[in-house]
DNA sequence: AGCCTTTGACCAGCG
DNA sequence: TCGCTGGTCAAAGGC
């Protein structure tokens, strides 16, 4: 908060008189901040092939990163705050009927306190990853991620990567970061078996990809009919750091007590039954995929439409599909994303703009109950 | 016995 | 054509 408060005081003393629309509007005058967020909330690929670009300027140029022509770039090594759903805009996202209430939230906190904690939080998760963070842009993550705040890597030691809008193939590039301590993995996300989603794999292959610290590991659907196929880097420790989806379920997941018990946390498995869901009884051509987000630590109770935030494409996000089914006729001022089934809580999430960072908050609102 | 993981070999795409 | 690389196959072994 004292981040937030600090910014806003130092570069408007008036900032205690006006709202987050006209902050947004002045951070945006500035063209670097424009040419930053644009390929953040926008799905459009000239604008991820710009990023390209920007990024060869920021880094120099010439960085022969196997990755930046990799389709999925989704690849950023970020605190967990920072996952951005798609098709939501800052000025979106500053509309919202939640965001911009001056009174109490529902939850009986209000979002200028929810927004404090978060954005600590997220300033000390990403003190804490830095440094990795920062490498992972340099070996891993697409060239997608830096260029969308062009000023930042230089300005600041606190910028952040924002979550590039979905790949033109049809692969989803989930990575996860639970090298901080106050972040762990999700159970089901750790040691042993792949991810937890809901259905059950059987690993067929496992290769050391050039460019990658771990070796990648393929899963197939156990189901005889279901070709879905997934990849999985595991860090030495275990700890899952990428999923990369392919194809798209045709059955339902298996209804299996072990597969709770195995993971010891039946939300998640709820969490990636949802979003499998979803994906039933779709027909699509294209071979389709999702990701789960694995380092939000928010997102391990969250909801899959949440979880497949990463991801601005819902053509090819089934999880975010339907989500944007459900919200189709809602105005987007209004779009927000609901947790669990038996829960009435839901996300906000709120694009802080700075001149030097671009923040996603995702406040948390769950029911009473939880 | 069945299913799984492991792992070296094989294949296809690409430069 | 050759080498590199990612993805897949399939035999072997474990549970």
């Amino acid at each position: 908060m004292t981040l937030v408060s600090n910014f806003f005081s130092e570069n408007d003393p008036d900032s205690a008189c006006r709202s987050f629309s006209q902050l947004l509007a002045g951070a945006m005058a500035s063209p670097a901040a424009i040419s930053a967020q644009r390929p953040s909330f926008s799905a459009l690929s000239a604008a991820e092939n710009g990023s390209m670009k920007n990024k060869e300027a920021i880094d120099g140029g010439g960085e022969d990163d196997f990755r930046l022509n990799r389709p999925s770039g989704l690849v950023i090594a970020q605190p967990p705050m920072f996952t951005i759903p798609p098709g939501l805009s800052p000025a979106t996202l500053l509309d919202s009927p939640g965001f911009l209430s001056s009174g109490q939230a529902p939850f009986g906190m209000s979002h200028q306190q929810t927004l404090a904690q978060v954005t600590a939080q997220a300033v000390q998760a990403h003190t804490q990853t830095q440094i990795q963070t920062e490498y992972t842009s340099l070996s891993a993550a697409p060239a997608a991620s830096l260029p969308q705040i062009p000023s930042f890597t230089s300005n600041t030691a606190t910028h952040q990567q924002m979550p590039q809008p979905m790949q033109e193939h049809n692969v989803v590039k989930e990575p996860s970061d639970f090298s901080h301590s106050d972040q762990r993995p999700h159970p089901s996300f750790a040691i042993g078996k792949p991810a937890d989603d809901g259905y059950n794999w059987r690993k067929y292959g496992q290769k050391q990809v050039k460019g990658s610290e771990y070796p990648r590991s393929y899963y197939k659907c156990t189901h005889p009919k279901c070709s879905v196929k997934k990849q999985v880097e595991r860090s030495v420790d275990g700890q899952v750091t990428e999923i990369i989806y392919k194809g798209q379920h045709n059955h339902q997941p298996p209804q299996s007590n072990k597969r709770v018990k195995d993971t010891g946390n039946p939300s998640n498995s709820e969490l990636g039954s949802e979003a499998h869901a979803g994906n039933l009884n779709k027909s699509k051509e294209v071979v389709s995929s999702y990701s789960l987000s694995m380092k939000d630590q928010e997102s391990s109770q969250a909801a899959p439409e949440q979880l497949s935030g990463l991801s601005d494409s819902e053509e090819v996000v089934d999880a975010e599909t339907k989500v944007d089914e459900r919200d189709e006729d809602e105005p987007e001022s209004k779009r927000r994303f609901s947790c669990l089934p038996n829960c009435e809580g839901f996300h906000h999430v709120i694009f802080l703009i700075y001149p030097i960072i671009l923040i996603a908050v995702i406040i948390h609102a769950h029911c009473a109950g939880t």
